[in-house]
DNA sequence: CTAGGTGCAAATAATTTGCAGAGGC
DNA sequence: GCCTCTGCAAATTATTTGCACCTAG
């Protein structure tokens, strides 16, 4: 289920010797999903081992947390509860007061406001804590909703492949809107080739997607694990249409690789952000072929030139401003 | 300095009958800035009296928790703080790891998204606690900045104006550019209204602005305590410049309208969600006067139409569609 | 007079620590 | 044999409570 887990054996924080006590009390909280007290430990511990002391417990707890196996995480209940850190290092939480039991999600987000309020106020940041407490769904309606926790691997690919299909469908719309608008027959040409690759592209995207979900029946329904919007607005607004209809091929590329190359970067520098998971794959992965795809455009865009000279350059449509 | 304490001798939550040591409980923590922890509050009442119960603190601490005065904060030392409950209710926390002293922030901009995120789960919030843990840049730096903390009613009163002179400067900005392009000689007529009327309420806004600062000659170099995009952004995004040039009156007017409907709706929408203070009172007033500005767009819009019948009205000015 | 408020000391609750013995390398 | 881990019990820390006493209304 679980994709890798460390390898207990290696992780030994300023030395450490092996102990069938300390094995023992790792594997149990492994084991576990959601986020555990000291005492909900001692209480599992306890059910195969009666010998294991609350002192103990806790000292191996720490160095979990040491080794980086566990994050304590505080949600204001007076003690201390411990995550697998696997997990994403910078997940948030939302907490249900009725059931105390609580939900991760990310968000790339509120990650970024959090950096521009400390910026502004030239703060160094080392952490941050996002909690929502609450009541969840199922303690204020009665249903029993079917999705468990856990398995946020999966979900963070989902959401990234989502993430990555609306970027791509919104190049797709753009481009054919493009093409249509164009007069000129080259520049027109260009689009119907960047709107075609794009469909191809949303078509593998879209594949890899379906894959994913036959991989958990359920996936589909569970509820949002990365919430990021960047990704699907704006990258693609460039050029109002008015601008669209006379652009020729150079100007064509140029805008193409302009939009290419705001994806790239996004999902680059977004994707570096995450924690090494399947997720962060998939944007990297994308970020890639958005690199690869802009790579090529640059080189049709000089070739142009080169044949071209600088004749029919358009006024808009110099190579480096407001690339972002 | 500080505006209106509350009416001390008013809060009696669940009853409660005065007492001077519990009076002088209040006072000491009231007259405190920042945040206080227990023991903190029971070393400086010791200052002045020796004969108070640590208990006698915890349960007033309780009680001014119960009637409203103090908001209980964990900062995950594992103990609780206190702050002044007069601040703002949903602000947020820097906390410096160095000095351990921390640092207020409101953001509309992370609420909403936090609100989104709850919503995507049907989560009902109660509380959300947004806290980022680093170091700060007197600590990083070793330099004392001379912004002291507290006064944040007044800091927000200059963000709340920053913001209202941001969104009516783009405002006055738009109107203008919008004169320009409008070929229609009793369009470009209302657009160059609009501006000036734009032109003259900011002028009221910077003079207001103006008179803050007098205030307090060091507001303007302290770091921003109200972080509020949206404001300055989208509002007047309307029409793209390509529409403007074939607008004529009645179409001008309609998308005056339409702007200053939005403006009114967002600040009364975001002024309403903050705690009584010359901020809100900031927000709500400019609401206001957007309301009145639109209002008579309105009756100018009616008895345009009335004049004319419906022979003029062009294809892109419906009342009512995207108001938004 | 009586419901609260107050002080003191004892109780909790989560977590840490000192120390002596056990166990891995 | 040395160094670390472990168990147990005692210590610590923040906070709460029981109880007898005191005080305002």
């Amino acid at each position: 289920m679980l994709t890798t887990f460390p390898d207990i054996s290696r992780l030994k924080p300023a030395g450490g010797k092996r102990s069938g006590k300390r094995e023992q009390i790792v594997n149990v909280f492994l084991r576990q999903e959601g986020h555990l007290s000291a005492d909900d430990l001692v209480d599992l511990i306890r059910g195969e081992d009666q010998r294991i002391s609350r002192a103990t417990v806790y000292r191996t707890l720490q160095w979990m947390v040491d080794a980086g196996i566990a994050r304590k995480v505080d949600f204001g209940e007076g003690r201390f509860r411990f995550e697998h850190s696997y997990r994403q290092p910078r997940h948030f939480h939302l907490i249900c007061k009725t059931c105390s039991r609580s939900f991760e999600f990310l968000s790339s987000d509120i990650e970024g406001l959090v950096e521009e309020v400390a910026a502004a106020r030239s703060f160094t940041v080392s952490q941050s804590v996002v909690q929502i407490y609450g009541t969840c769904d199922e303690c204020r309606t009665g249903r029993t909703t079917s999705s468990q926790d856990g398995q946020t691997d999966l979900l963070f690919a989902r959401d990234a492949l989502r993430i990555a299909i609306a970027t791509e469908r919104s190049g797709a719309e753009f481009y054919t809107r493009a093409a249509k608008i164009t007069r000129d027959a080259r520049g027109r040409k260009v689009f119907q080739d960047l709107a075609h690759e794009e469909q191809e592209h949303l078509g593998r995207l879209e594949e890899r997607y379906h894959e994913l979900l036959e991989r958990d029946p359920k996936l589909e329904s569970r509820p949002t694990f990365l919430f990021f919007k960047g990704a699907a607005h704006g990258l693609f607004a460039e050029g109002a249409e008015r601008l669209m209809k006379g652009v020729n091929d150079q100007q064509a590329l140029m805008i193409g690789i302009r939009c290419e190359r705001g994806s790239h970067r996004f999902f680059k520098k977004y994707g570096e952000r995450f924690e090494d998971s399947e997720g962060k794959q998939i944007f990297l992965e994308f970020a890639d072929e958005e690199r690869t795809h802009l790579d090529l455009l640059v080189r049709e865009y000089r070739a142009l030139v080169k044949r071209q000279g600088r004749t029919r350059r358009g006024p808009s449509a110099s190579p480096r401003a407001g690339a972002r």
